[in-house]
RNA sequence: GCGCUAGUAGCUCAAUUGGAUAGAGCGUUGGCCUCCGAAGCCAAAGGUUGUGGGUUCGACUCCCGCCUGGCGCACCA
């Protein structure tokens, strides 16, 4: 019963998940908080299903403000190599604030953006220090998280820094005319470029220029005042923007699939993906239906290998708010830090925990408080259709009783107790059938056979809190059996086999439910 | 203004994508521990699914209008 009863997948995809990392500046917050649990329970279900599953940590490590950070670096260079950035916030704001008020360290910041994109090594030192303590901040936050991302799925912007300028080149060459490429009226009759009447003669190409901006112009999309919306891949300046980074990554990972001898990061796999899949929240819907629509006009969506189309979703999921209704913020209006958030959960828990189990030291307390609280914030948040905001309320999520993480991880840890007990009493586990008689058991194996499908929607519609539905039925069937069912004193020996059998099932798929795709830690006790 | 999204019990949320009497939790009320972990179980009360039309044998779900909230809409990510 390792799996539940769930069979791999009949044709195994290469699926792309990204996670759509932070901004590597500054310290991870709440916001970052849906995208890291949604992401990986999804890549975490993707791969239980036999996929080929791509983590991507598309971290944000190569924009405009590390001018001012590599400025402000500069004065800590004595010793740099012990040096940490102990509060990323802190550095950042106290860069900003000088960049603001002090021209000349403004200037010199901007210097270094340049000095970094030409590879200074000086700056370029400072940047790799930079980005290397801000790595260090993300691991550890991820794996208090139990995030699955490692260091090895880590691609942010910087890595596609030299392959933007060949992707706008391709985007403006013909490559878009060909086949059946876009037309150049959309189905609204709205032109689908504002090429301005001096370079009318270009319209043919498939991204144009657009008052000195590199444009794609996409049928559907219009602007405040009905004209035609561009998806801008380079600045009238000659930068280049998100959408050129999530165009280059796109064909990185349908097409490209090798790296240049300046690559950081491996490529542990053969990619060519089939599937991709991020996940950022719900503001970002228009830029990736924008990017994806071009990314399709470019026929960049068709997979070398099978020749067929890639599925290209955004699960969008929106915002986490606070109790009165609004964004989520500390009582002097900040973000909330993640690890100030984990901090206060595994305390809250720890807290509980003294009430319910003062028998347990401090040290086995601790170790409990932290599943209790890191998956209550988990569960708290997958539970819930990703596609609507919610409410975080310390007390709901931790409450102990109802539909919530604990409750869940309650639920396994009584059904261990028995088992423990049972191997205790039984010398030798004797093969037999499952009878089921009792209205209670007839209910829970019912559940149990549904697991398979509640996995399914998992990655079907990218519905986490469809699985939390099911388990937490689940546990809510097996409750009612445990409390009219007794299994170690059941009546005869084959009763007593059937229903450690149903115990043994329930606890499988509760692991494999909670622990390997949601990503929530289960205790045998707690 | 245009687009996206949401509106379901006092509160927080579901509803297997158009199916039978709209379900849970919290809170409220009442039961159940000499019995495998009571962080549990059983039961009750609580609904004109924002609103007005339409399609359908059948609508929380699809279509149109309106009301309310959130978000987005040319060089930020």
């Amino acid at each position: 019963m390792s799996r539940g009863a769930v069979d791999a997948a009949a044709e195994p995809q290469t699926a792309v998940v990204d996670y759509a990392g932070p901004n590597i500046a500054k310290e991870m917050h709440v916001g970052h908080l849906r995208s890291s649990i949604l992401g990986d329970a999804l890549a975490r279900t993707l791969a239980f299903l036999g996929h080929q599953v791509i983590r991507q940590n598309h971290v944000g490590d190569f924009g405009t403000q590390f001018g001012m950070l590599i400025r402000q670096g500069r004065e800590l260079s004595l010793d740099r190599g012990n040096v940490a950035i102990s509060d990323l916030d802190a550095y950042y704001k106290q860069a900003a604030q000088r960049d603001k008020e002090d021209p000349q360290f403004a200037a010199e910041a901007r210097q270094a953006v340049v000095d970094l994109q030409h590879g200074k090594p000086e700056a370029v030192s400072i940047w790799h220090w930079i980005v290397h303590e801000s790595r260090r901040h993300c691991r550890e936050l991820f794996d208090q998280l139990g995030i699955t991302l490692t260091p090895a799925d880590e691609r942010g912007e910087s890595f596609y820094k030299d392959r933007l300028p060949k992707v706008v080149a391709l985007l403006q060459s013909a490559l878009g005319s060909g086949g059946d490429g876009p037309d150049d009226q959309g189905p609204d009759g709205a032109p689908a470029t504002a090429t301005p009447p001096g370079e009318a003669k270009v319209s043919r190409a498939f991204a144009t220029v657009s008052d000195g901006a590199v444009c794609v112009f996409l049928p559907g999309y219009v602007d405040k005042d009905k004209k035609p919306l561009p998806l801008i891949i380079q600045k009238s300046d000659g930068a280049f923007l998100y959408a050129t980074t999530d165009l280059a990554a796109l064909h990185f990972r349908i097409i490209e699939n090798k790296l240049t001898p300046e690559d950081q990061a491996p490529l542990n796999c053969d990619w060519h993906a089939q599937r991709v899949i991020y996940t950022t929240d719900s503001r970002q819907a228009q830029h990736f239906s924008m990017v994806f629509d071009a990314l399709r006009a470019a026929h960049w969506d068709i997979n070398p290998v099978s020749g067929r189309p890639v599925r290209l979703e955004h699960a969008a999921f929106g915002a986490i708010l606070g109790d009165d209704g609004k964004p989520f913020k500390t009582r002097s209006g900040e973000s909330v830090k993640l690890r100030d958030l984990l901090a206060e959960a595994v305390q809250r828990a720890d807290e509980v925990l003294l009430q319910k189990r003062p028998d347990l030291s401090a040290a086995d307390r601790h170790a409990v408080a932290k599943a209790v609280g890191i998956g209550a914030i988990k569960y708290a948040d997958l539970r819930q259709d990703r596609t609507t905001d919610y409410i975080f309320n310390w007390d709901r999520m931790l409450s102990f009783e109802g539909n919530t993480g604990p409750y869940l991880q309650y639920t396994y840890a009584r059904i261990c107790s028995i088992l423990r007990k049972a191997r205790q009493e039984v010398s030798a586990a004797p093969a037999g059938a499952i009878i089921l008689t009792e209205p209670q058991e007839i209910a829970l194996a019912k559940k149990l056979l549904a697991f398979a499908s509640a996995v399914d929607s998992v990655v079907r519609d990218l519905r986490p809190h469809h699985l939390c539905h099911y388990l937490y039925e689940l546990c809510g069937a097996y409750s009612s059996f445990y409390e009219n069912c007794p299994v170690l004193k059941a009546a005869d020996a084959a009763t007593r086999h059937s229903r450690l059998q149903l115990c043994v099932v329930t606890a499988g798929v509760l692991r494999v439910g909670l622990q390997e795709l949601l990503g929530i830690a289960v205790l045998d006790e707690m």
